[in-house]
DNA sequence: TTTT
DNA sequence: TTTT
């Protein structure tokens, strides 16, 4: 079986870096990737795609990249559910990153505040290795 | 941009035919794509990726796919959201094919039961074209 | 079968625009694409890949694109070979653009030289229509 | 920078191991992939793509494939030249294979004679990690 | 709501 | 909850 994705696209926001408690780095972006045709009112739309990056590639993002940034991101896609507070069941459809590549004009991001690091809790189910 | 999807799976359910009310033949589908990887048990799971075909390629999925085909699909993923009726905002990740190929050996369906085609209302902003 | 390439990289010379005899544009040209790891000598290498866009989007490229521009190319491989002079059968590969999307700083061309257009013989058989 | 291919097709020949002196398995298989429209003559024709397969991958398929066998492919274009006997240089642009999958009805080939292996020189810089 |  |  064959799952293969490919996108070109701007962060929605700055990344942040958060951590598992085995300590594997990870974070999770969106992707606004625009369409390439315009709907019934002449606009062109965005499609927003969630996508988990791991380990060192999530480290790198989290420096080099912030809101606005082109990325490219190849990787699968992965399927999982929960049930949401009120019981229902929620369907999520995401990007689980292989690789990720830092496009256009690279802006000096030295002096930029240092993103925190969160520690979470990400079921073992989650982990794409 | 690029926004790019290959998968190859299985359909998870027999294929049925929509028409929009201008007559555009349609048709969703589920993909199940076995990882290549497995699970803490030792299991292979898959990802249930939801796919959305149009016209020609639509007639043709449901003419020559079952329940278990193995089909090629390549398109660019699509996402959208809109409010159920307890009012919360649900969010969708769907492929739009731009093809279809039917792998794997194909059975006679000839002498299958013709699936029944309904007609159902798409909003404009489902369209991609 | 399926068969699907996507490309980001940067054009190795100025395209320069071709018209078949029946006045299809057409514009080859090659994408230096960097990779991903170091050879023995600590250095990053280059795939040099040859890219054929036709009609509007070759215009296009012609237009907007110059040496070292970033572009994206979705498409699909194709081989095929001829005899040169000394009666050697020669190998192609080379990938036929789906489309083309730029890349990057999009520099002002207008006050550019405008390339030249040449009428070349393109046999049928490399048409991809 | 991007570089993406996938391809499901057909392998053209029996796969052949090879290695190379410092033990690393290797095949290279070509994949006949049909293209999805006729030609001037109404036929069907195919590209011919050479994919080359490392370490386990090449084993994999060396035992599960022969001629005819359904596989599909994931990987990056890769360039190459060299100067033939002649003196002239030669273009090689060939499909590196990150991972290939089986595809289709799976014959029996335990009692298939054991394809040989032939002990190979590949230069290092052939080598894709 | 999941395929072999 | 959305980027230029």
């Amino acid at each position: 079986m064959i799952n293969q994705v490919t996108l070109v696209g701007r962060l929605t926001r700055d990344p942040e870096l958060r951590k598992t408690s085995d300590g594997l780095p990870v974070t999770t972006v969106t992707l606004a990737v625009s369409r390439q045709f315009r709907n019934q009112h002449g606009e062109i739309e965005a499609d927003f795609v969630q996508c988990t990056i791991w380990k060192k590639p999530a480290e790198n993002t989290v420096q080099y990249c912030r809101k606005g940034s082109v990325v490219g991101v190849t990787g699968r896609l992965q399927t999982r559910h929960y049930d949401n507070k009120e019981g229902k069941r929620v369907y999520v459809t995401e990007v689980v990153a292989e690789s990720i590549r830092f496009l256009g004009a690279k802006p000096n991001y030295a002096q930029a505040e240092p993103p925190p690091t969160v520690t979470v809790t990400v079921t073992k189910e989650e982990l794409p290795f």
